[in-house]
DNA sequence: GAAGCTATATAACAATCGGTATATTTGCCT
DNA sequence: AGGCAAATATACCGATTGTTATATAGCTTC
């Protein structure tokens, strides 16, 4: 029995519907019955435009990974150095409301990387392009003179990145906002010391 | 109907047998079905002894912790400066195997932030009392004459734990080892800018 | 307005969920 | 060895799990 998805308008409308309940919940947290009470449609129409319960909760992943970049870019694009973007993507995740949930990258990849071996690739692709990102605007940042010529690019997204995830997790955990604030501080830090006097 | 546990010794038993279940797998991901197999026991003997799902869970993250910690103090006790102790954190963490199924703190943070408030409050507590270890490390090494008296004590734990944490994150993700080092290399060189020369 | 298709709702499925009442075994004391 | 208490195993509970087959409703086209 091959599957065909019917209505590709009802498909996106479960996946807005469910995106933020997947993030918040996570795969095995979430039900279908959770699903049709978040979209107030039934099992039928879930299960026509869906094959299973796995196909749900990727692309409510791939959503939330969407707007998550939808989001960054439009902070990102706003800034014209590269000192100015990293600075963005600070400002950005200095929200604690960024995403109902917390960061879906962090919340599929701890639940996946033991468990649910698509999930897990999906949320590490989204850690690679993360950084990919982030070593680009750091390489554009050497050779326009805002960085030192001597920085590894690759050890800086990285760090970068994980100092980021890091806050999100004791912020969340904590329910502490502010420590939030001050490790993004750090961060920033560690950004002016790459930078050229 | 109150609850009355039979057997201390089963009841370690189970917990020990469970632990990394539940740390692997998460709390709604992990059934009592599973248990019963991890410990070859029955329902019957696993409600005997507790008082439900939710309370084997909580003595397993417990026990997790409590094992993380001690494993942490037999690195950390063996150093004898501040900053001995602190580089002996990131050699135990740049271990992959350091437990099972990753940082219980980050895999039930994470899973319980929005889901599981008994939970979500112990993973807390876990930060701050792995935060506390750092300050007061911190502070020892500020009148140790090994680092610099104006060292932000609260704000370097934090952002020591982010990176550890983010790096874990990014790893187990990835399932990179090398992001693991690379990251804790960064922590080393953060650590060497807050030491007196 | 009837026919035909498309998409949703209904209703059922076996399997498994967390949990409990009861039976059976185990180990100790006399 | 027999009795007793403690702990485990068995068997079942109603509810919910993910999934599917079938029935119903909503268009579109004639």
């Amino acid at each position: 029995m091959k599957f065909v998805p019917r209505s590709e308008a009802t498909r996106d409308f479960i996946i807005k519907a469910t995106a933020e309940l997947f993030n918040k919940q996570g795969y095995a947290g979430t039900s279908i019955t959770d699903l049709e009470k978040a979209t107030k449609l039934t099992k039928g129409s879930i299960y026509g435009n869906f094959e299973n319960k796995e196909q749900v909760a990727i692309a409510a992943f791939d959503y939330n990974l969407a707007m998550l970049r939808k989001k960054i870019r439009i902070a990102v694009d706003a800034a014209t150095t590269a000192k100015g973007k990293l600075m963005a993507y600070l400002q950005f995740y200095n929200n604690p409301q960024m995403l109902g949930g917390g960061c879906p990258i962090q919340n599929t990849g701890v639940e996946a990387d033991d468990t649910h071996e698509g999930l897990r690739q999906r949320a590490a692709e989204g850690i690679i392009s993360f950084k990919g990102n982030v070593v680009q605007l750091l390489h554009k940042g050497v050779e326009a003179g805002e960085f030192r010529k001597d920085v590894d690019t690759e050890k800086v997204a990285l760090t970068f990145i994980a100092m980021i995830e890091g806050a999100i997790l004791i912020s969340r955990t904590t329910q502490d906002h502010s420590a939030l604030k001050t490790i993004l501080e750090s961060v920033h830090q560690y950004i002016e010391q790459i930078c050229l006097p």
